[in-house]
This record gives structure tokens, sequence and C-alpha cells, in this order.
DNA sequence: TTGTAAGCGTTATCAT
DNA sequence: ATGATAACGCTTACAA
């Protein structure tokens, strides 16, 4: 028994393959004998339209892709990843539009993008960004970057990275100390800080700022950075490997609150006090860092509001490939809580 | 500028559309010459092989759907549901497959069962699958359900939900409880628990059995259901309801830690000390369980291997349509924290 | 090694 | 209101 198709359909109830296609799709051009006769075979035969076909054929799939610069397990562990994609989804909703996650394919983006059947992409914090584009730009397929440094032409949502990074620094200098551990994220630049880009860029950069402000540097003595997986274990770590050395920051600022997490576990178990011996920062504001213990100061930034404006500005070139691209910058904020 | 296709790099490569097709797919058929000439021309014009034309004709999308029971946003926000997706993740790396969220449209899951376009599903949790499989089957589409009723003939995965709700109850009644509130997840039965299938199903039988050995039962003036939106908000809310009441209960039983972790924070907000005055115990062992304060005690279900088995299985069925149902049950386990 | 030609299952255009 | 027919852009026997 093969695949039941329109044409099926057709012979059977005696019209043509237009009439069943309308039956499904503009059901009202039809007399209504017409359409519940084919409605009926079509249940008969178990029939229903093939959405590949029909993506073919409209150019549409009703599906926006979320470019991934991780593969999906790592992307999962993420809770700010997951509040972005909440927003996602509920902009998506009104729309009927469904998700395609799409991580790198044997490492490569490039592939990944190629093959996904979608309407638009999302990119997320891409390292990459120049060569990623570029293949977007080659499948002339609308997108919108989020947390990339902004491009000219295209459509760019971020947030305050570098506000947020000073204004985390500065809390903790602001404090006195002058002991700092960094936990970074560890991405394509590995070991080489310097060459960072988009949103690394921009809070290495805000933390300089404020270090500056008390006469420190991320090259100083006194002023470590250490590259994290970006997830729980990554800090667990990081705080364990800092420990292990004779030099002990009084401070740890991380890029993320996954990583402040895990560092205060490690903390934990070495019988190490937050915030008494070491002050803990976070970034992001993640649902946990409210509930951990101590609470994890940390700075909030909007995810699901991201995730909903980076969605809005997609579907707005969706259905106008001339909307005028736009650069969005959220705020970001301050949370004092207990861990500083 | 019109789109470019294989026609065009043909033409312009002096060669037939197959020899380009081969270029992408088959590059070993083709001699080096004709092979470079052709990627050189498709470079030029910036050519890829259109994925979803090359969908149509070969029955693949490389794509698997998650038919998701909520919408996105309410599924971006339970963690456990993010420890599936890593799981999931995981097992579509190798086999370099993308994931496609599929959430109900306009509130109908069978819309967007017929309108995604991949090669299976797994389906999440669903209450109403005798409707659901249905549609599954007639799409004639492989999938793999997760967190339903077991059926014959079709591939299920779930964890021992009645045994784990049975320990958790049993924790708190053989703890001396006799007073006890269950947060429940709300479901299509709102309000008829007795109506329940599936995962709820199987939870508050397993509630039941150990509530029946002390005596008591849902039924109970003393033991109450009630049930939540499922996210830490419901959690909230349901716990500062009970409060007002009252009736208070001395120990309290969620369906799921996210509630839990949402009672803990009411609970802290309205002065309420946990464990000394209510107990807690939630299910599913959430990342956040372990660093919430007080820690949370627990049933912890393999959710992420969830993902995982659940996803080769429907891997092993996509590549060997004839391959035996499978039937999984994964174990789960009592964690005994500082919350109860 | 490369070319010819027949689909894949729809939708869209243009008639009638 | 309904039908004939040509796309949509690719893959794949089969032939050369």
């Amino acid at each position: 028994m093969s695949r039941v198709t329109i044409q099926d359909i057709a012979e059977r109830a005696g019209v043509s393959k237009t009439s069943v296609s309308f039956a499904f799709n503009k059901p009202e051009q039809l007399s209504e004998a017409t359409l519940t006769r084919i409605l009926e075979v079509a249940r008969e035969l178990g029939f229903n339209p093939d959405p590949i076909a029909s993506n073919l054929k409209t150019r549409r799939t009703g599906c926006i892709g979320i470019l991934l610069p991780q593969p999906l397990p790592v992307i999962a562990r993420n809770t700010h990843t997951m509040a972005f994609l909440e927003g996602v989804g509920a902009a998506c909703q009104d729309e009927d539009l469904s998700v395609l996650l799409v991580p790198p394919q044997k490492g490569s983006l490039r592939r990944a993008i190629l093959r996904a059947a979608v309407d638009g992409f999302l990119t997320l914090g891409l390292e990459t960004f120049r060569e990623t584009m570029q293949v977007l730009k080659q499948r002339g397929m609308p997108f919108v970057m989020v947390d990339s440094d902004p491009v000219e032409g295209i459509s760019c949502v971020n947030i305050d990275d570098q506000g947020g990074a000073y204004a985390a620094m500065h809390h903790i200098v602001s404090r006195g100390h002058r002991k700092i551990a960094i936990l970074g994220i560890r991405s394509g630049s590995f070991g080489h800080y310097r060459d960072y880009a988009g949103t690394l860029r921009r809070r290495i950069d805000g933390y300089q700022q404020a270090l500056g402000e008390v006469g420190l540097s991320l090259g100083n003595r006194n002023v470590r950075l250490l590259e994290c997986e970006c997830d729980i274990e990554g800090g667990y770590d990081a705080f364990r490997e800092v420990w292990s050395k004779r030099w002990h920051p009084t401070a740890i600022v991380a890029m993320a609150d996954v990583l402040a997490i895990g560092a205060m576990q490690a903390a934990r178990e070495l019988g190490v006090d937050i915030p008494q011996e070491v002050a803990l920062i976070g970034y992001d504001d993640i649902s946990a860092s409210s509930l951990v213990c101590p609470s994890l100061s940390t700075i909030r930034q909007p995810a699901m509001e991201k995730g909903r404006v980076a969605t809005t500005t997609l579907i707005r070139t969706l259905k106008d490939a001339h909307a005028e691209p736009q650069h969005i910058v959220l705020d970001v904020q301050l949370v004092e809580r207990q861990s500083s």
C-alpha cells in the first residue's frame, strides 16, 4: 500500500486535484457538496496533504531555525538559553510557527544552515559570525542575529553586555576586592581573550573598564581569567582548579550564572565560605540564581524578552522582505544578593 | 535575480543536472576535473542544493519532531523537559539529526502533526494520546511515545512513575505526616483526578498506594490535591492558596520539582519553615533541586537518559521500519535531602 | 564517467 | 465552482 496522494483522492471523488487542494486550503471556494464529498473520501483513505511537497511549492515551511553555537546537549543545559527559547516560543505562538533547533552538523554550522528547511534563522551568540553571515546571505534567507556584534544592514538584538559586565566588576572592586578570578566562557579563541568577539568581547571590555578604574587589568598578576565549559560542571571544575593553587582570589566574577553556581557547589564541598572568604557574582540571573544558597548576586538580562524581540523582528522580515533592519539593545540590571 | 538552481549550474558548467547533483551528494562518482569545475561554478553563483526539494525527492528531512503537550513557553520553563531534550540532542548528534519542537497549533496537536516536515516523532507526556496516536498512524510516521500509557505495538519509554510516587508518599507518611497536600499537574482532566491517564494516573496511583497503607486516601479530608500550572509560579500560587485556608498540611508532596521549588519560595515569604512546619518532597530531581535551600528531597528520574533512549529507539525504527516495538521502563530513586 | 528523463506531491495560473 | 497543466528544485534509474 503506497502513499495516498492528492491524485488518489481526486480520482476517487471524481474531481480534479485542484479541487482537492482547495478542500484543504481554500474550502470556501468549493460548493458545500463537493467539499464534503472530498473531505469524506480523504478521511476514508486517511489522506492529508504532504507538508514537504507543500513546502516546496509554496516556498514556506512555517518554521524558523535557531542556529546554535554548540551541540544541543550543551545548549539544553543552559537555563539562560532556555529562557531565550521561552521568548521565541511566545512570539511564534501567534503565527503558528514551529522552532527548529539547528546545532552544528559534524562541527560545521555551514552544513547545518544549508540543510535546514526553514523560513528564517535566529542566530545565537555566534563567534564566527562573519563566516556564518556569509552562508546565511548565500542562502538568501532572512535572519536576525542575537548576541553578536552588530552589523550594518542586518537586524541584531543584543543586551548591554559591556554595561552589565562593568556593573558586576565595579560592584566587586568597590567592595575592596583586589584579587579576582574571572570565570569566562570557553570559546573558539580559547586562551586568547584579546581575540574575543561579540558578547564575550564586550563583557571583557566592561570588566576591564571597571578594573582599570582601580588600577587593575586582566594582564595583571591578581586578575586571572579561566575559560570554562559553559555549564555547572564547568564552573565547578574551575573553582576547584583555582583553589588548588597557591594564589587565592577574594572574589570571583563569572560570565554566566551557571558557572557561578557550579563554583558555589565546589566551594561548599571545599568548605570555602561564600561570601566570607570569596565573594561571587554571576551574569544572566537565571531562575536558579535566586534559589541557591547563598543567593547569587548577578546581572539580570531579559533573556526571554530577547527571544521575543528577536523573533518578532524576524517575523516582520519574513512578512516584508524590505523591512528596515533594526539594531536593538536591551538593558541589564545589577541584582545584589547574598553571594557578594 | 531569481533563485539559482541546479539547472543554472549545469548549464554554466556545461554538464547535466545529474552531475551537479553528484557533485554535492556523491562526489566520488565524478572525475576530479568535472567535480572541481562544478563546485567552482556553484561557488561563483552562490548555489547550494535546496533542502526542501531534496527532502521531497528523498522523502527524508533529517529532522525529528518532539510533540509537546503544551505551548513552547511553558515547556521551556520546565527544567525537566530540558533535561529530556539534552538526551534527545545527544542521540541526534551522531546521526546529524535536527530537532523540531512541535507545540500544538491553535491548540490542536493534530494540525501540528500534519504540518510538520519530519522523519518521525517523539511524543512527550500526552494526555489525549489515543487521538494523537491515530493521527500519527494516519501520517504513517514512526513515533515513540514517552511518558504515556504503554500501547501494544508501539515503542514506549516510561519511568517507574508509580514506584516513584509510592516512594515519595511512603517517605512522607512513614515520618508520621497525616495532613498532606499534593501539588498536582494541571491537565485536561482538571478537577477530576480519577480521569487521569498516563504519567499522572500512575503517580496518583502510587500516592494512593502509600496513603492506603496508613489508612488515608485522596478522597480523605486530610489529603488534598491541588492542580497547578506546571512551573515555579504554579507551585508558588498553590502554596499561598493552601496556607490561606484554615486547614494546614504538615507535608506537601509535589508532582514536579518546579512546583516544590515554587512552594518553597512562597513558604519562605510567608515565614513558614521547611521542613519544621511543613515537610516537602518533589519529583524529577532537576538540577536546581540540590541547590535550593533547604535542598529538596525528591524522586530522581533519569530525564536525560529517557530522552536518549527514546531517540535511539526512534532512530532504530527510522532505519528499519520493521524493528520490534520496545517497551522500556527506567528506574527512579528516592533522594532524601533537607526539605523533608 | 556522464547524460536523459521520469518522477516526488503539491500549489498556482489560467481557462472554462 | 471546477479543471487542465505547468511549475517547484531536486534525485535516481537507466542508458550511453
